[in-house]
DNA sequence: TAGTGGTCTAGACCACTCA
DNA sequence: GAGTGGTCTAGACCACTAG
């Protein structure tokens, strides 16, 4: 509780980790929710930086005079809450400050909206599978024939941002695409043809195991789900989009009106 | 696997529950994952129609021959994930089928819209406070004074669906508001102001414990969170609005293209 | 090899619901 | 009071990371 300021030693990232405390114990209310509730006191107040090492589990569990299951129960909560992160075999960190990215809507493709702003994506090819046309559930009426499903991973100035699928026709799929763009873009650049945004549909679910690996992040975190449709200038169906994105650095802004 | 139907006794809602298998482990792969993968299968391939009551977890666990917290981890994630939904000291049960609301994009209140589908919404007021206009972030320039702050859940066909707030003017605040539309539908009844759905920003973060208590899910299932403004028809703002919204019962679609 | 988080067990007690 | 889910403990072993 003295006032010194944060002066952290050159190259530490220890400052000040929250230690053990006699936890006030209220009725009624879970121990787990008292240690969650502590290490937020700690942690968001600011005596603790983003990056700063947390003691380990058991250490913790020691200072609070309780099991480590306890504790990792409350840590589990404040991963998936996004507040901490933890590396297996390395310890549990503070999280960066969840700076969301607006991504305001607009005709323009993510890359280029982040390429404006000095931001970098990368585009990371995870699977490409071709089916015949029969299988896909989608139609793509001026584009008979087989389809391809892209599943790829962008990431945002190095951070996994979201694991992403396209199904579209085999004949407008990117070849040899090495993510430096957007495919939507790379097909503007290959065939000419203009990609509009259309129907975009908003949810959320929790992250699978696979949403995770992808990811960085843990099973059961909140991830923002968008799907929908690309046309092209006439309005036909090009291709159908899913975004799985992290919540904890998104934010997707529309204007109902024009 | 028998191709019976599933010709459940009057009231009976415990047709074939899944019951215990030496499960098939892989290595790598954690026991509560199994667990996870095979109650999934289970439901998910129907042979239990929503509403059905799941085994005990003790006997559960001692089905698959596990520890009764194993079952309970996966049991967890399962409802974080709005597979299964538990209540204490009566049990678990298959959630109802996750129906999606969807919400298409319309000026017209979400009320509104439901009612033209034969769907009741009803509003419950939880809190209503009136701050001076100093406090308080948003700007009204038309209307100086008071701002009310109006914390309210939304329940679709009974169930909960979204805690909700709303920041306006105290001048336009509903007084001895019923419920039975929305906030925004009375006050266009009240006064002939028209209100019309401005921005909407979409993200999507964990249920805190507030969250959990009022939408009857359990802390750190997935919200979408919907924020916005609200205007008049001059395009001046009038509320400042947010829905914290089940995603299991919610998909909000937006059409981009006019 | 030491330290960390990840998983799992066995057993206990509590809080809640309902007959 | 019986049965259920909710919490907590003590202890064990494994998987991963880094010096």
């Amino acid at each position: 509780m003295n006032g010194e300021g944060r002066d952290v030693g050159p190259g530490a990232r220890e400052s000040r980790p929250p230690s053990g405390t006699p936890l006030a114990r209220r009725a009624g209310v879970a121990l787990y929710e008292e240690v969650k509730a502590d290490l937020t006191r700690r942690l968001v107040a600011g005596e603790s930086p983003p990056g700063v090492k947390l003691p380990s589990e058991a250490s913790l569990a020691q200072g609070y005079g309780t099991n480590r299951l306890t504790v990792r129960r409350a840590l589990a909560d404040l991963a998936r809450g996004g507040v901490v992160r933890t590396e297996h075999g390395v310890g549990t960190f503070v999280r960066e400050p969840s700076v969301r990215h607006r991504i305001d809507d607009g005709q323009g493709s993510l890359s280029e909206s982040m390429a404006e702003r000095g931001l970098s994506v990368v585009h990371q090819v995870i699977e490409v599978t071709e089916e015949p046309s029969a299988t896909g559930p989608p139609e793509f009426p001026r584009w008979p024939g087989a389809t391809v499903r892209l599943r790829h991973r962008r990431s945002l100035e190095d951070t996994p941002w979201s694991l992403s699928e396209a199904v579209l026709p085999a004949a407008l799929a990117p070849r040899d695409w090495d993510g430096t763009e957007s495919p939507f873009t790379r097909l503007t650049r290959d065939t000419g043809i203009a990609v509009r945004r259309a129907r975009r549909s908003f949810s959320a679910d929790a992250a699978t195991a696979d949403d995770a690996r992808w990811l960085d992040i843990q099973t059961g975190t909140p991830l923002l789900i968008v799907t929908g449709v690309n046309t092209d200038a006439e309005g036909n169906d090009l291709a159908h989009i899913q975004h799985h994105t992290r919540a904890d650095r998104t934010e997707y802004v529309v204007n109902l009106l024009v």
